[in-house]
RNA sequence: GUGGAUGUAGCUCAGCUUGGUUAGAGCGCCAGGUUGUGGCCCUGGAGGCCGCGGGUUCGAAUCCCGUCAUCCACCCCA
């Protein structure tokens, strides 16, 4: 039997209704904080990504989904969507005409890793890019953006954790500092942390080996390290967020795995998503237009996970079963088909959503499916109605029935369903 | 790539320890109980290579080996 890719899945259209709540929350939001849809493609030169997010991290060197092309080139379906839509910015020059570069996107993403709970190889993001704002109160705006989202789908007991991860002045010098202590205490450590200090020394920091702990708080901090710029412009940051009474923990040991984020950094938690807990994750990447060619230009932007936004269960039972049928007609006599099929269409033209059973079984059994399916109305048309050019339309809440001259049909439904 | 758990009806699962006549339940689906009336109730029915392959045995859903898949976790991220 072919099953779907390991690491994919369907969207049934029961679940399909939770996310396209998310996603009709999401741009409503966003039209009020002034943010438009940019839709990019899902597969891009891998040179993008490797420029973009970092050859060295994990997602490059060993999650992307690369192939040949026919002409020779390398392309790769896209692991996140920030590249693709600075890509976008750049060709198009958007910075140049908009007045406010505000930009969102909804739509796959795609990594080879090991599926696991909130863990799929194609799994899907909202992004939010803001460009060409530097100021402190863009990334309040941001963080405030990201928290109103999640508030609106429904998803409570979330945690805010905000970091600064330095810019290109005072990161090297902090790096330095963390190898230095890491070099002298590393044996103490546990294999992952002893490949780490190597590699990449901040991921170190985010180890959860228990015996490891007391050692790691003792290691120098990034926010102790901060140049003055930097450590200006995360104040501020701070101080607007208690302004706007927006509760958050600093988490000096949040790292980021893209290599391109400066300063802010955030990620927003659940308790209700087990071992990958981030339902929302983003910061600051003031140099990476300018890295992918374009104008020195900065930016900031978060992703939400919709897998996972999905996992977590919505604060109040919004458990409104959708019905998908106003009104069921229910034709009986021979040649009442024909009739039905018009008044159908009829009742469609008029914005009804009307259905019939198309088996042709009895009418207990169309009664039922009418119900199954929600039907506000059963329309019965039998050799009598026929006779006599009226429907016999039954109120399935109520169990009362009338007759109605079929020409009135349609005017009969807007009066009892339309307001 | 590594570790653990699980694979039986459309779905959720029992049966496996102590192998033994046609493999069960609930929900769902279909039909009947009402010559033209849904929900509740009752009755009946359809639907299973018991993940796949091999082995042990007179006999395997059940024991053994292998394999594949899924889930959870490590790594890392949304």
């Amino acid at each position: 039997m072919i099953q779907a890719i390991k690491g994919t899945r369907d969207i049934l259209p029961e679940e399909a209704e939770t996310w396209q709540r998310h996603e009709r929350i999401a741009r409503a939001v966003f039209a009020r904080y002034g943010y438009r849809e940019i839709r990019t493609p899902v597969f891009e030169e891998t040179q993008l990504f490797a420029r973009g997010i970092g050859s060295e991290t994990d997602i490059v060197s060993k999650e992307m989904y690369t192939f040949e092309d026919r002409d020779g080139g390398s392309l790769t379906l896209r692991p996140e969507a920030t590249a693709g839509i600075v890509r976008a910015v750049i060709e198009h020059n958007l910075a140049q005409s908009d007045p406010m570069l505000k930009l969102y996107a909804i739509g796959p993403m795609f990594r080879r890793e090991q599926p696991q709970k909130g863990r799929q190889r194609q799994f899907h993001q909202i992004n939010v890019e803001a460009f060409g704002m530097s100021r402190p109160s863009i990334d309040v705006e941001i963080v405030e953006l990201a928290l109103t989202l999640l508030a609106e789908c429904g998803v409570g007991g979330c945690e805010l954790l905000l970091n600064s991860v330095g810019d290109a002045h005072c990161r090297p010098a902090y790096l330095e500092t963390l190898r230095g202590a890491l070099a002298k205490e590393k044996a103490r450590l546990c294999a992952d942390c002893q490949r780490r200090a190597d590699v990449n020394p901040l991921r170190v920091l985010d180890c959860k080996v228990p015996a490891d702990q007391p050692l790691i708080a003792t290691l120098p901090k990034i926010t102790d390290h901060l140049c003055a710029e930097c450590r200006d412009h995360f104040a501020e940051v701070r101080r607007q967020l208690d302004l706007l009474g927006i509760a958050y923990r600093v988490e000096p040991r949040l790292v980021r795995g893209l290599d391109y984020y400066v300063r802010t950094t955030f990620e927003v938690t659940s308790s209700a998503l087990g071992a990958q807990n981030s339902v929302l994750g983003g910061g600051r990447y003031d140099g990476l237009v300018h890295e992918l060619g374009g104008p020195e230009l900065c930016g900031i932007g978060f992703a939400v996970g919709m897998e996972r936004l999905a996992l977590i269960p919505a604060a109040e039972g919004e458990s409104a079963q959708t019905r998908r049928c106003e009104v069921f007609l229910v034709p009986l006599a021979p040649g009442a088909l024909d009739r039905a099929l018009l008044a159908q269409r009829g009742l469609r033209a008029a914005g009804r959503s009307a259905l019939l059973d198309h088996e042709g079984r009895g009418l207990k059994s169309q009664m039922k499916k009418a119900d199954k399916l929600g039907a506000r109305f059963v329309a019965i048309l039998g050799e009598d109605e026929q006779a006599r050019g009226v429907w016999t339309v039954r109120n399935m809440a109520s169990s009362a029935q009338e007759e109605v001259p079929e020409a009135r049909l349609a005017e009969y439904f807007r009066e009892r369903l339309d307001g």
